[in-house]
DNA sequence: ACCTGAACACCGTTCAAGT
DNA sequence: ACCTGAACACCGTTCAAGT
């Protein structure tokens, strides 16, 4: 006899996000998101395998928005590429400030190497576009890949605090923004 | 009546972090460490507070590991300042090829700050001098953070597998490294 | 077909009792 | 002074029983 159903997979990816923001890593138990979905913790394991998967769908999640983020800054037209850049670098650490938890488990994941690699892609997509523009187009994996790994380490230290140590952050970022898009830029562009 | 110790803080705190890497943070738990150490769980409490505090102090065993090795690097006689930030950074990623748990211990920590501030300041110590001899000491400190970010950015998506969409992931290094450093070099220098 | 309570294994932590 | 077993609260997960 069929019971109704009284949550869904994206309610409770989308629930699970929240929880991983509101109450951190550790807060986001099994229990607290089927109390949050209004069902019991058993029931979770009816939509997926166990928690980790929750956390590889959080994460997909989180993945997919940051990348909608920035493809709508690549969709502005006639840019400067060189703006481009750097507003594609606020853009990633605006998204940081907005949700630290899950900008975290996109950049610093456990153990293991989730991650979907079509979101993964699709989210790079734009980087890569740009940097490509700035870079040549022989070197645009390259240059996109020392982008990312600057704002993700300039980031990821951001919200660990590193930082709390004199300097004006905001204005560390752009010295960075500015002095990588020089180095990725070959003397042409 | 005295009871003779059967183990000591350095002790636990080192084989908390062999745990850490062989078995992964969610491996490291107390009773597994007391197990190691020769006592019961409930015993690792008259040296620590819980297990927030076990994970600090190993944290902070990385970091000041770090530290030493950056040390001597930067400690062999006359070099080129471009060549010793090439080492310091080749160094840093080995370190996390070797304690890749460790090293995201560092830089991926979890929602608290943790990181005591003097051994993280020995630590950037010699990246912040070799920084401040390319860029010049007025801008040392931000040319510093920004190949530190980079750094740190780099290794940990090599580590969590982001790299392995094709590509030579050694030459995307060395071009990393290549590119920053001329970035943050000041023309004269 | 989905939901539930009960149960199990495991973990962090506390505490009274041992020596 | 340090160590221990017992206990508590909590968590992830399984499963038989409900509808």
């Amino acid at each position: 006899m069929p019971t109704p159903e009284r949550t869904s997979l994206p309610d409770i990816v989308r629930v699970a996000g929240e929880l991983l923001e509101s109450e951190g890593l550790q807060g986001l138990t099994m229990q607290a998101v089927a109390e949050r979905v209004g069902v019991r913790a058993p029931s979770l394991y009816k939509r997926l395998r166990n928690r980790e998967e929750l956390l590889a769908l959080v994460q997909d999640a989180a993945v997919q928005d940051l990348g909608m983020r920035l493809d709508a800054v690549v969709r502005e037209p006639d840019q400067d590429p060189r703006c481009a850049l750097g507003e594609l670098a606020r853009t990633a650490r605006q998204f940081a400030h907005e949700r630290p938890a899950g900008f975290r488990l996109i950049f610093a994941p456990g153990a293991e190497g989730r991650l979907n690699p079509s979101s993964l892609a699709a989210a790079s997509a734009s980087v890569v576009r740009v940097a490509g523009q700035l870079a040549g187009d022989q070197h645009a994996l390259e240059a996109a890949r020392t982008v990312t790994a600057w704002i993700n380490g300039f980031v990821s230290m951001e919200l660990a605090g590193a930082f709390h140590l004199g300097g004006d952050v905001n204005q560390a970022f752009e010295f960075g923004i500015a002095r990588l898009t020089e180095a990725i830029a070959r003397p042409g562009e």
